[in-house]
RNA sequence: GGAAGUUUAGCUCAGUUGGUAGAGCCCCUGCCUUACAAGCAGGUUGUCGCAGGUUCGAGUCCUACAACUUCCACCA
């Protein structure tokens, strides 16, 4: 093994895997595979760009999953894939368009849909390429994207399916207009922000000349859609005005005063504009009262011709002239500093317009149900839990999906019309005559589906439906979801409401949601605030290994996240350990013979490790089942660098060097073993190195190994190999505090109070204290010969005092020591005396804590005996 | 206007059913000891946001408060 782990190497040992076929579910080459099937969809990054390093926290998080189930045997299947973005990705072809100075009418329909699968060939690949260099093993045989053809399929079919059950319909209903893409949102589209603007109290004057009502506004420009002004009907201060006509400013239009109960009284005047066509609340009043919608801006968010000398104006421009014309007519009682919460597109961030438009519904309310139902039965377990607070608030709140969108990249609605008698009709594939009149010239409805109508079928589409195919036989429902907290109405929550309707079951059992990562001054990463980083930039100069291992050490189940190339500096430090500890174990295997592992010659360090290994392998596991990675995680570095590496490496040494060639050989073989397994324990979160120090030591694939494994665990081993280390630490303590050098060879004197079992330990520890604490001899105690002595787990010590001399020092370690104890013993009788503790308290602990403080007690008494002696 | 999260060592963060506070980095001391100086052996560092409560016992459960963050919401 070379210095340092070459990461050139990676691409290399991603191609192995790759070629052995080791992403690929085991039934696909053995149908008769009796493993757990265990398979995850890949939330499809958005063809928009390149993957940031959100995607590669959600993408290790993902592959350390699947690598960790294939190990337990597992059938595991990983699907991968790209979303086509509809509205994203066409807003980034329209930038660039723009560049050459071309708009996409100009390119028409057809010309625009070249450009944008030319942009998914380029943009999509170099995701793949992101993903590969990350080390994801999903299965590229399986590969899927939101618009090839497969996923077409399914598309049309939901889409007829929900049509003929009524469930879709189209209809003309107040949405979200963005007047930059030029095409309606969903609610979940819309990101409110706090804006701030003003308040205009404007004057409506009466018809019959009797004075004028002040009618409040956060948007007057709008008044010339105004149908009514309303007020609240328990209102005395209008009660003989209802009824009234009003002069609309700025027009010759007469509206009448009404009354609703949607008007509040203490709010603004009391009056309100019911302007149908461009609120959602005056929709309902309006509607209520019979009264049509006037629409009075363009898709492009000008005015209309509705709004006479206005029109053409921007409605931001015709509420600066409006305000102006009105003040000039005395019409403005008063302007207020008023901050409104504003929509705005989530794509452009363009305001966005409440606008009435004939638009594709689909009706939720029995899959909400569905949705709540299959959260709060357990069925689908949302990780962390709060998050399902917030699954459910939405799904209880839900309103009909507006799902067509008035843009070209997408998958476009399957309706035809009738041009001859109107006859709407939907189809999976195109019609060529009128089902009604049999007419022939139909035309196509013009509008795409919102992008995340195909990303809500991906759990089943990606398996192969309408096809019944094998996958969603043995894969569906699937195991595991990780996704991110944003996505979960968009996504999370559609997905189960459509997997309920269209497959009656859950799309996944589980959702892990990661945290948002964060930069090192704890901003969230975004291309406006520049902050985001490459994780190919990362691999490159750290390997992949080290930007996965990093990603998932002390990140916290859904918690957010600081990333910071420091923090990949500080990671990386445990990749290096475990290449180091393989060259120990390449050295220590060249300078032995062959020997198989038997399993009767353990001696106690190796019945030690075995056991820890055990105890490591088991809490793993644990905190795998409950997708806890971070303990996971760290579970495997404290095995790896406390354990193994610096405790259980410098007890082998003394065998591992040993003269004896059989001693020689059992130690080199168990080492190799557990290193092997600590190589099997890794495997799933940093894979490259350990594939590649697996290859240097066998010549099979690690990636295609099954999980470490303990061959036993010894709990009377483990306590006295835990009693040895306590006691290297100790002549270790007292040695420094003795100022004895570390260079200097002195013997260790077993005390006679120490027990005879203990005794023996110290003695059969002789070679493994030689070799840490540099003891010559350890021999029982000698009267004839002064000894300092001390105190720990296993008993009473002590080392010669013509050997370590400084009678100053030892005072002051021994007057340490004793106070350390004392102010331990002081909590325990405090609790021993207090009667409630001993009588409520679990009597297994009352115990426990009386020897505790027995041990202690005698160590004191001892320790104070040598300070008397001293 | 609702709701959620966070608050633990100088910094970044862990802390599973309540049972004597942990890691990494930083800092100090001694070591280039034949796996590793990206290291080894030691050491210092905390009224676990504030105030109450439940309990024999609370970082952990309950209540109120404060600061920060986020999500949801059609009051013109």
């Amino acid at each position: 093994m070379d210095k340092n782990f070459d990461i050139n190497n990676e691409k290399k040992i991603y191609k192995a895997w790759l070629d052995g076929g080791y992403f690929k579910p085991r039934t696909d080459f053995d149908a008769n595979y009796s493993g757990e099937n265990f398979s995850m969809i890949m939330p499809p990054p958005n063809i928009t760009g390149q993957l940031h390093i959100g995607h590669a926290l959600n993408n290790t998080t993902q592959d350390f999953l699947a690598r960790y189930r294939r190990m337990q045997g597992d059938n595991v299947l990983w699907v991968p894939g790209t979303d086509h973005a509809s509205i994203a990705t066409e807003v980034k072809i329209i930038d660039a368009l723009k560049k050459e100075g071309l708009t996409k009418q100009d390119l028409g329909r057809e010309g625009f849909l070249k450009r944008a699968w030319a942009w998914n060939d380029k943009f999509g690949g170099r995701i793949y390429t992101q993903l590969q260099a990350l080390g994801t093993s999903c299965d590229w045989s399986r590969c899927a994207f939101t618009m090839d053809e497969k996923r077409q399929k399914a598309v049309l079919k939901v889409f007829k399916r929900l049509y003929d059950e009524g469930l879709i319909y189209r209809g003309s209903k107040i949405i979200n207009w963005c007047p930059c893409c030029k095409t309606a949102l969903s609610d979940a589209e819309v990101e409110h922000e706090d804006e701030k603007s003003s308040f205009w109290y404007i004057r409506y004057p009466y018809a019959d000349g009797s004075g004028y009502l002040v009618v409040a506004t956060t948007r007057p420009e709008t008044l010339f859609g105004d149908v009514c002004v309303a007020v609240n009907p328990e209102d005395k201060r209008f009660t003989d005005k209802v009824g009234k006509m009003l002069k609309l400013p700025a027009t010759d239009k007469e509206i009448p005063l009404i009354s609703d109960e949607y008007v509040e009284k203490d709010f603004g005047t009391g009056a309100v504009k019911i302007t149908p066509a461009h609120d959602p609340n005056d929709y309902e009043v309006g509607a209520r009262h019979g009264f049509t919608p006037i629409c009075v801006m363009n898709l492009d968010g000008s005015m209309n011709e509705i709004c006479g000398k206005y029109a053409g104006l921007d409605r931001m421009d015709c509420r600066k002239r409006l305000i102006e014309d009105l003040k000039a007519e005395g019409l403005i009682e008063k302007i207020e500093p008023y901050t409104v919460s504003k929509g705005h597109c989530y794509r452009c961030h363009t305001s966005v317009e409440p606008m009435v438009s004939k638009q594709w519904f689909m009706n939720m309310d029995d899959m909400a149900k569905q949705g709540l139902k299959v959260e709060e039965e357990g069925k689908v377990k949302i990780i962390p839990n709060r998050v399902a607070k917030i699954y459910r608030n939405w799904l209880n709140n839900i309103r009909d999906w507006c799902i067509s969108r008035q843009l070209w990249w997408g998958h476009r609605i399957p309706a035809y019309y009738c041009d001859e008698c109107g006859n709407t009709m939907v189809e999976e594939s195109t019609p060529t005559k009128c089902s009604k009149c049999g007419n022939t010239h139909l035309h196509q409805d013009e509008d795409v589906l919102d992008t995340w109508f195909s990303s809500a079928l991906w759990a089943f589409s990606t398996l192969g439906y309408p096809e019944k195919t094998k996958d969603l036989e043995r894969f569906f429902p699937t195991s595991v979801l990780v996704t991110a907290q944003d996505i979960i109405f968009f996504w999370v929550a559609r997905m189960v409401m459509l997997s309920g309707k269209i497959e009656g079951n859950i799309p996944f059992k589980k959702v892990l949601i990661n945290g948002i990562v964060r930069d090192d001054e704890g901003k969230k990463m975004s291309k406006s605030s520049n902050n985001g980083v490459d994780p190919i930039e990362i691999i490159d100069k750290y390997g992949a290994d080290s930007l996965r291992f990093s990603l998932l050490v002390g990140n916290g189940t859904g918690n957010d996240f600081r990333f910071s190339e420091t923090k990949i500096l500080e990671d990386r430090k445990f990749i290096n350990k475990v290449w180091n500890a393989g060259k120990f174990v390449e050295l220590c295997i060249s300078q032995s013979g062959e020997a198989s592992l038997d399993k009767n010659k353990l001696n106690i360090y190796d019945k030690w490790i075995y056991t820890k290994l055990n105890t490591a392998i088991v809490d793993i596991a644990k905190s795998m089942n409950n997708l806890d990675v971070c303990q996971a995680v760290s579970r495997m570095y404290s095995f790896v660098w406390d354990d193994f590496c610096d405790n259980y490496v410098e007890l082998c040494k003394p065998y591992v060097y040993s003269q004896n060639p059989d001693e020689r050989n059992h130690a080199v073989a168990v080492l190799k073993d557990v290193y092997f397994n600590i190589l099997k324990m890794l495997h799933p979160i940093i894979p490259f190195i350990t594939e590649e120090i697996w290859q240097n030591f066998n010549k099979t694939m690690l990636i295609g190994e099954s999980y470490a494994k303990s061959i036993g665990k010894f709990k009377k081993e483990e306590e006295q190999v835990q009693k040895i280390i306590g006691l290297i630490a100790k002549i270790r303590e007292v040695r420094l505090s003795l100022n004895v050098p570390v260079s200097k060879r002195i013997s260790l004197v077993i005390c006679k109070q120490t027990s005879e079992d203990d005794a023996q330990l110290v003695l059969s520890a002789a070679d493994v204290l030689s070799k840490n604490v540099n003891i010559e001899k350890v021999e029982a105690q000698n009267d004839k010969r002064e000894a300092v002595k001390f105190v720990c787990e296993i008993g009473e010590l002590a080392l010669y005092k013509d050997e370590v001399v400084d009678t100053e020092k030892e005072r002051e370690r021994l007057n340490k020591d004793l106070a350390k104890i004392e102010s331990e013993m002081t909590l325990l009788a405090s609790r021993l005396n207090n009667p409630n503790f001993v009588e409520r308290a679990p009597k297994e602990l009352v115990k426990k804590e009386k020897e505790r403080y027995e041990f202690l007690n005698s160590s004191a008494q001892s320790i104070k005996k040598n300070l008397n002696n001293l």
